[in-house]
Formats: structure tokens, C-alpha cells, sequence
DNA sequence: CACTTGCCTAAGCGCTTGCTCACCTTCAGG
DNA sequence: CCTGAAGGTGAGCAAGCGCTTAGGCAAGTG
């Protein structure tokens, strides 16, 4: 009650869907699945949470299995966008590097519950779905190997095996959504900075 | 048939487990926790790929949760012996953390079918098993951050945050069990050789 | 031999699941 | 004032769920 609102003009999460009601079922969808995973999450529960009654959710959504869709796509939509721009961006690989692992770290932490769902469901998909899925992961290898090549071939970094080594720094970034607590003592902004340090390291690029 | 005893003399594993309809039953539910997850996988599923019917399973566990519960317990026991091991073993700092990363990995990946249900169906134990289970996490943590802070006593390490560091190198090691694959290229030896080599440079320990 | 014990199955109970259907309300446009 | 579309509800169906029960069979023991 009066927290419709709150922090207007920030980014508000989810303004892509509508109508209203629509949004609200699927923000429901968000937090029951990251709580308690897909398959453990009634349809009863998600329309409940959206102050519905279960029919309701069909009036939107064709089935359960459509709502995750939706949030994957969306949600990897997000994760690729933030990759690229920090790929595209201006400044030594390094820069972007460090850049990239910054933002999409503080995104898996700050939103670790859409993170959660759009990292660790993805089995729950049907299969023409997760294959579209699939697509938009391999862009975001894309975007980081992209970067690391960019700096070896400059010299900055010393990267014996590019590909093993993009592999490792995005699923370095991705588990953040599983650990990450926000009873915990860390920020999303320190978790940031201190894993684009671990991933410079990484890529042996030379140090201050 | 005739596959019985295949190689035998190696390490089997699960051999704890007896007797051994009991043994069936339990590497049947690993199977199918680790494909499609704890919640959507049937008793009917784990006792059909047992052969036997789904009555048979409750004879040997009380409930389906007991089995994933025993799962865990037997993994997570597994994990934090092969951390100890590297941790109480000779060597300097760096020799440790590496053999320490090198075993873990490869069991994550050799073994990922475990693994993942380890690592990833927590939530779906219930909360007394949960409390038992994250005393053993909190104990592989220690383990690492044991040997990390005897580097950085020595002057090996260059850690500036050990805690955070800590939670990284297990949360990488951990998230193999999520992308390994095994019609993929890399053999478990090799991405374990390939993360030890990344967390020796995580933590700044001078190469070569 | 009778009897217990260990291991297994066929049948099915009670309940929850994803989803549907008949119906109701609100409201803009002619 | 009537109409039709949009968006909602209560009741409930068919299927599938975790788990139980009654009983069968083979092996070991007095």
C-alpha cells in the first residue's frame, strides 16, 4: 500500500509485458520458480501469488510451460544485451573485459531470482524452446570469447585455451545466481568488482 | 548381460550401499534426479529403471526424499574427502590448491550425473536434512580457504578478499557439473588441469 | 516338516496436478 | 440502452502422483 510506485523513473523490471495483469502473473511465476523450482511450482500457487484465482493464468498464458518461456527469453534477451555492450564498448580488451564481467555479475546478483530461473531451468523447457534458448547462450559465448581473443591478439592477456577458458568465466558468472544471498554480506556492486578482478587474473592480463 | 562385472577391481562406486536391490534403486534415482530433476522424476521412473515395480522401492527407503537424502549425503561425503585430502596433503600452498582443484573437478566432471544432483537439489531436501548436508558444505569451504590462507602466509598468494576468493573456486569447480558433457570434447583430466591452472592464477600464485 | 524372515508384486487409495468450461462483471462505442 | 469484447471466477475433470496394503514365493532354521 503506497509502495505502488516506489523509486519511479528507475528501469522497472518486466515493463515489456502487459497488459498489467499479465506482468503480474508472470513476476508471480519469477519468485515461485526461483524459490522453489518449475516442476515444484503449482500453477494454484503462481496464480495465488498474483492475487488470482488459477483459471486466470490461462486467460494470458497457454500453459505452465509458456510462462517459463516467456521469463527465459526475456531473461536471456537481458543477459546477451548486457554482454554486448560491454563487447562493443570502447577501451582496451581489458576494459571490455572487465566491463562485461562487472555488469553481467551484478545483474545475476541483483536479479538472481530471475537468474535463477533463466539459468537453472532450462531442462524444463519444451524442446523447440530450449533450442531457440540455446541460440542466444551461444551468442553470449560469442560476445566474451570475443573479447578474450581481442586481447590476446593485442598482447594483453597470456590465455593458453580461449575457448576452456570463456567456458570457465561465464559459468564463473552464471553460479553467482545460485549462491548469492541478499541477507549476505556482500553487495551485487562488490561481487562485481571483485570477480572482474579473479577474471583479469584469469586472462593474465598485467595488473595496475 | 555379461556386463556385470565390468572392470572389476576399480573403484566401484555407491559399494556402501547394500544390499543390493537397494544399491539398483539408488543409482536408478541418480540417473533420473540428475536428467530431469528430484521433483520431476516419479517413484514409478526410479523403480521402472531398477526393473522392479514401484512398491519394491519403499521396502529399502521410507520415503523418495530419504533416497535423495542418501544421495547427498554419500556425495557430499565423497566431495569433502577429496578436498581434505588435497588440503592435509605435502607440498607447498600451490601444490595443494591445485591437486585440491584438479581431484574436485574431475570428480564433477567424471562423476557429474552425482554431482549434479548434489549440487543442485538442495532445496528439495527437507529442512533437518538440509541443516546436515550444509554442515559439510560449510566444511569443504574450509578446506580450500584453509589452504588459500596458508598461501597467502607464506607469500605464495595474492589474495586480497580470502573469503570471497574461496566462495569463487569452489563455485567454479561446482558449476562443472552443470555444462560437462560427456559427448563433449574435453575429458574430465583435462578441464581438471585447465582449472587448476586458472585458480593458480586467481589466487597470484607466480607461474613457472 | 512347519514356520519365520526377507524381498517382491498387483492393486489401488486418497490427493494434487495442469487445465477447461460455463458463467459473470465491467466498460467503451453506436 | 443495447451489444460485444476483455478479463475475471467457481467448480470440477481426467490423469498422474507418493505411498500402502494384502498377499506370494523362496530360502534358512528348529
Amino acid at each position: 500500500m503506497g509502495a505502488a510506485k516506489e523509486t519511479l523513473g528507475e528501469e522497472q523490471p518486466w515493463a515489456e509485458v502487459s497488459p498489467d495483469a499479465a506482468r503480474r502473473l508472470l513476476i508471480a511465476a519469477v519468485d515461485a520458480f526461483a524459490e522453489r523450482g518449475y516442476h515444484a511450482t503449482t500453477t494454484r500457487d503462481i496464480a495465488g501469488r498474483a492475487g488470482m484465482s488459477p483459471a486466470a493464468l490461462y486467460i494470458h498464458y497457454k500453459t505452465k510451460e509458456e510462462l517459463l518461456h516467456r521469463i527465459s527469453r526475456l531473461g536471456h534477451d537481458k543477459a546477451l544485451a548486457i554482454l554486448r555492450a560491454a563487447a562493443d564498448g570502447e577501451g582496451t580488451a581489458a576494459d571490455r573485459l572487465s566491463a562485461a564481467v562487472r555488469s553481467f555479475v551484478r545483474w545475476h546478483a541483483g536479479h538472481h531470482t530471475t537468474a535463477r530461473v533463466v539459468q537453472y531451468e532450462l531442462d524444463a523447457l519444451s524442446a523447440e524452446h530450449r533450442a531457440e534458448i540455446v541460440v542466444l547462450r551461444r551468442l553470449s559465448d560469442a560476445a566474451v570469447r570475443e573479447i578474450i581473443n581481442d586481447g590476446v591478439r593485442a598482447g594483453e592477456f597470456d590465455v593458453p585455451d580461449v575457448p576452456g577458458t570463456t567456458l570457465a568465466v561465464l559459468s564463473l558468472c552464471i553460479d553467482v545466481a545460485r549462491w548469492f544471498d541478499v541477507g549476505g554480506r556482500r553487495t551485487p556492486d562488490e561481487v562485481g568488482a571483485l570477480y572482474a578482478d579473479l577474471v583479469l587474473r584469469m586472462v593474465g592480463a598485467a595488473q595496475r
